[in-house]
DNA sequence: AAGGTTATCGCAACTGTTCGCAATAGTCGG
DNA sequence: CCGACTATTGCGAACAGTTGCGATAACCTT
């Protein structure tokens, strides 16, 4: 079963422009913005309006077809459930930005559960701080 | 020496904005954000724009007196630095936000620190995911 | 293949935040 | 205390992102 044949079993159609998103993200090596994403569309297709791509953005979280992560500070970053899980690190600083396997995240995670029920998705959101470069 | 001398120290003007802001800030309980800070003071100083409130909590977190978190998605939330840092857990599904002691997150700061190089500032972004009561 | 239902779209208006600029007002030296 | 210097302000416009709404088109049924 297909994207599409999930998405109308849910009750959504599969239109154009939500083809288009989940292209654009596809093509996409790392995170990207809902900018980025509008732009490289209508590029091709100019009478999409970003509104389009931000509300499919939202509808294809839904459906567990892409996820979202704070990078930085404002800035949504996209990309499709199906790229393997990593934490993030983001230097204040220089902006640079590290991946890290999950595992290292692995035992706080363990830990919050436990003692606070917790369930943390700490792929969802950066850490933030000083890179090796900048902190010395 | 009291804030207003070291701004000045620092090249910088102690105003009646500024010293506003940091009043807010004071008799707030918890994190704040830049638009309540802003109608508040707005209630009795009303020609005060918020830009200047922006621009101002920028200017106090650069000389340290304030630090800005990123609680849940999009939204910046700030606090004077003298108030106790702590970490935050913010559920995705309910909104509701539980204040953890640091010492939990220093683990994976050390961690991060010792096999990366990366000074993380965990008080400065949320754990996001699901509380015990979203989970169950 | 055609028609009805309604999810989705494009547009325009709106929110919260940032920026450029001329006017204002803290600060400092005399 | 006064005048000069310039950081800071208020304003208006720009900005990214969101929302309401009437029009459109994807889907289902026949």
């Amino acid at each position: 079963m297909g994207i599409a044949d999930d998405m109308r079993a849910n009750g959504m159609r599969m239109t154009v422009q939500r083809r288009l998103v989940l292209d654009v993200l596809r093509r996409a090596r790392h995170h990207t913005t809902a900018e980025d994403i509008s732009r490289s569309i209508r590029a091709s297709h100019p009478q999409i309006d970003p509104s389009t791509v931000y509300r499919n953005l939202e509808a294809l979280e839904r459906l567990g077809y892409v996820t979202h992560t704070h990078l930085d500070d404002r800035v949504t970053r996209w990309r499709r459930s199906d790229s393997p899980q990593h934490g993030h690190l983001v230097c204040r600083k220089c902006g640079s930005e590290e991946d890290i396997p999950m595992q290292i995240l692995e035992p706080l995670a363990k830990r919050l559960r436990g003692e606070h029920g917790f369930r943390a998705d700490l792929a969802h959101s950066a850490v933030v701080g000083l890179c090796r470069e900048c902190a010395s």
